[in-house]
DNA sequence: ATGTCTTTGTGAACGCGTGCACAAAGATGG
DNA sequence: CCATCTTTGTGCACGCGTTCACAAAGACAT
């Protein structure tokens, strides 16, 4: 999943927390399934379920939003489903730009989800200039340099960051010179943007590496070895070297049998 | 921000906490450009403003791998990134497979971040038999019947599932079966699993609406507006439904500008 | 109208995560 | 060898998020 908003952490917005926002889709999202097989209401029990979620959180969650349920029946689906698209902002069109037209980059323009809630792909953009006009979803890629252009006459406030690590700080920069106020990064870098930009990131290598560490964990168990006791130990600290400002290390460890690490996105 | 573990989400791995867990590839990302500058060590604060955190956090996070750091100096680069590797589960290899070879599948395959640190794509699986066999990313595509087979033949223990979201239970439950203990879900659906299976999710629709979320409260605060008084007043709770087994409601709201729902990934 | 039954809404307790602030550790210089 | 300076490691307090458990609210039957 995609974590963790980078500014303003601990703002709690409106009175509703963080992390109800962030359930808020997936209760939209079982409540669209209801609606679609014209289930008329839900009990909280119901819908918790459908969302992955504990019964109770589900019913806190709602009360931030208000009181919208029945005693004894439970949600009105529909009412529902409208109240939590007014909440999100969902009733309204939302253009967003998507930078970076690679392999992932087409990916996402072709992604049915923006087009199915209030989101709107508004232009496609890449700065190679062998891309420019090429359709991608049915719309044609337009250059960097039109960038700012495309921002401001669009209205655009949603950015998508789909270019090479190495870009993307670059293109923030730009996409918060020209207005855009919230930004969906994908590329495996840390981005500074100034006080009241949004940034979420969506990190593939991230989320791997965290599977892979409880994977190991759960290897380990079984084999009920402390992981201290058998093979090959790690070495001492490394000989506090020798000086601070001396010589690059050129030896220090290295003994790990890690690959080299490609030029291109790396983890 | 793929977010959220689905199952024991209090386990508090090894003492390890799970937030930690999430932000040491972060971590080792910052580790690994200094160890390419052959910067021999870095201090707790400049580490952290590269990883984009508090430095007292990322000392807090530290001290749970054990005290790796000299007072008065810092860091030792290629050791920690040795034992961030190590706690991480890096230094070993890890055999992927990707279900589900679309638009998104196919950016994942070609992503660099994949074989970058310890993970290997063993393969591309994908239902649809005119895929078989054409190359994505150098890498024959196979049909889901080989599924079983693959995964026991190469030792998978790590799924990613790229599918739309109708096939993405099915999926899991079969990769589940035949050995994967480990899933990232790109799929737009809440996947049940038995204990011990760990699921990640990474969704694109549930970021756009965070982000909307949080413009919208940006663009009301501007205005000043309390947004309960000017324009369209959301209705009524709607009367308390007439028969609660009765038909399926018909009318009940539905007023909000909501566009159709495409069939494919929807929100 | 009254009683029973279902389900919501929430007060309260608890646990995790974060950040402050400082003592301890070690390096460095004289 | 001692003083000073830097930077780590962590005790502590605070706030957010989760969960329990229950009273209040309403539906429904009689």
């Amino acid at each position: 999943m995609a974590t963790g908003r980078t500014h303003r952490p601990a703002t709690r917005s409106r009175g509703i927390p963080e992390a109800t926002v962030a359930r808020l889709p997936l209760y939209l999202r079982a409540l669209t399934a209801l609606s679609e097989r014209s289930v008329p209401t839900v009990s909280s029990e119901e819908l918790a379920t459908a969302a992955g979620v504990n019964s109770a959180k589900l019913r806190k969650d709602f009360s931030y939003l208000g009181s919208y349920g029945t005693r004894g029946v439970g949600y009105d689906v529909e009412y529902l489903v409208y109240q939590i698209s007014r909440e999100l902002g969902l009733t309204q069109d939302w253009p967003v730009v998507i930078v970076g037209i690679g392999n992932l980059g087409a990916a996402l323009a072709n992604y049915g989800g923006f087009a199915s809630r209030g989101f709107r792909v508004a232009a496609l953009i890449d700065a190679d200039p062998a891309m420019a006009g090429k359709p991608v979803a049915g719309i044609p890629v337009q250059h960097t340099d039109e960038l700012e252009k495309i921002i401001t006459d669009n209205g655009v406030s949603i950015g998508v960051i789909a270019t090479p690590a190495g870009a993307a700080q670059q293109v923030c920069d730009r996409l918060v010179a020209a207005g855009i106020t919230s930004i969906l990064n994908f590329a495996p870098t840390v981005l500074s943007v100034p006080d009241g930009v949004d940034v979420r990131k969506v990190d593939l290598s991230i989320e791997l590496q965290i599977l892979a560490f409880h994977e190991q964990r759960k290897a380990g168990e079984e084999i009920a070895a402390p992981e201290e006791a058998a093979g090959a130990v790690p070495p001492p600290p490394v000989a506090p070297h020798r000086a601070p400002s001396g010589a690059p290390g050129a030896d220090s460890g290295r003994q790990g049998p890690d690959g080299d690490v490609p030029a291109v996105m790396p983890a």
